[in-house]
DNA sequence: TGCATCTGACAACGGTTCATGTCAATAGAA
DNA sequence: TTCTATTGACATGAACCGTTGTCAGATGCA
């Protein structure tokens, strides 16, 4: 019984478990930018790993299928974006409409940078699998949630309980911005806050 | 130079074009229903023939490809919907909340009555090529229109000439669709109606 | 330096789908 | 009845993609 050579050595500074999540890091990466210039259902797995600069040998070392790459990416973005809008609440001052206000700037200026991630990861991947209707479901609800909780004056989702009227709102702050996107930007970001803004206010009506 | 013999004959009743529309027919009822089981991406064009009890080489008859039968379908399936609401306002007594309100009922019930072409047509369509993404964008501002047009007191579409809010209005009222139909239609159909209403009534605001 | 590990380029396999082609059987006209 | 247009079942070919496998060369350790 040999004593075993080094496995798991360093290699190029990094552990072998450092340089795996690097890996799957680019293919994150390289995910969002290759689904946002072809689209998924356009997208192989080849395009992505040449996109990563990585091979196929690694693709599958980081995700079993290309459909794990999917749902990754989606909650890596969707992960962001929360994370915007949660800091833009949190920075605002004024009340919940101020609060409200300041949440769909920070959405759409984040969806202004990323034009074609936004189509890909709002409406595109809708019906791909169970799995990522699921988690597609799961980021609207949360949305939903987060409108009607800043709206509220107390800061719970005491604001429009009725869920079918909260989708409707997500519904229509998404498709404000896909009309935005596809007008190539023509309206000032004000102005589209400010149509998102007469959406939401619908939730404290009645 | 024999005299040809006759060519374009009838055949079991009918002539060769009525043949070749009743086919064309036979296979935007079938894509209807395999996109709707199926969901457009996992659809074959195998599996729509078989539906229509037809073989590939009528197939490629009517349509050069796939991609045409789906813009085909989608556009008769729109021209039906928006038929069922035209009548709908048409019939409805009132003014135009009233009127509104007939529409919107008679969209909701059209889609309780197709859930899966409901899901597949409105969204997960999207981004299968452009010609499609045209043509769902076109439905989309039509159906905007009809809002404005139906909500305005002249009949004209003086209410909110702003196409950004009105794209936010019709990504509303399909969303309280798409929700509605994921819950498995818990709610009755007026409660949904209500909610989209209180969206539509955004466009009379300000 | 010698050797095992790690990496990257690429081949190969299996499966699927679109699109076209073949051909015998059927229906209609003369 | 006989011949031809039409039909339907099926075969075929070409292309693409996901996934796994191969292998030489580069890198780090002793």
């Amino acid at each position: 019984m040999p004593s075993s050579p080094v496995a798991n050595r360093r290699y190029r500074g990094s552990s072998a478990e450092e340089r795996r999540a690097q890996r799957r890091e680019q293919f994150l990466e390289a995910a969002i930018q290759v689904y946002g210039e072809q689209g998924y259902r356009n997208a192989t797995v080849k395009a992505v790993c040449e996109a990563a600069g990585l091979t196929e040998r690694y693709f599958y070392e980081s995700f079993s299928n290309s459909e794990e790459l999917l749902v990754a990416s989606f909650q890596a973005v969707m992960r962001f974006l929360f994370g915007e809008l949660e800091k833009a609440i949190a920075e605002a001052s004024g009340g919940p409409v101020e609060r409200a206000r300041a949440m769909l700037t920070a959405y759409y200026e984040a969806l202004q940078g990323h034009p074609q991630s936004a189509r890909v990861f709002l409406v595109e991947i809708s019906g791909v699998s169970p799995a990522v209707d699921q988690a597609l479901e799961a980021s609207l609800r949360e949305f939903g949630d987060l409108i009607a909780r800043t709206l509220s004056p107390r800061g719970d989702g005491s604001a429009a309980s009725d869920p079918l009227l909260r989708a409707g709102v997500v519904g229509g702050v998404i498709h404000v911005a896909l009309k935005w996107i596809a007008s190539g930007y023509s309206q000032p970001i004000h102005e589209v806050v400010g149509a998102a803004m007469r959406l939401c206010l619908v939730l404290r009506g009645r």
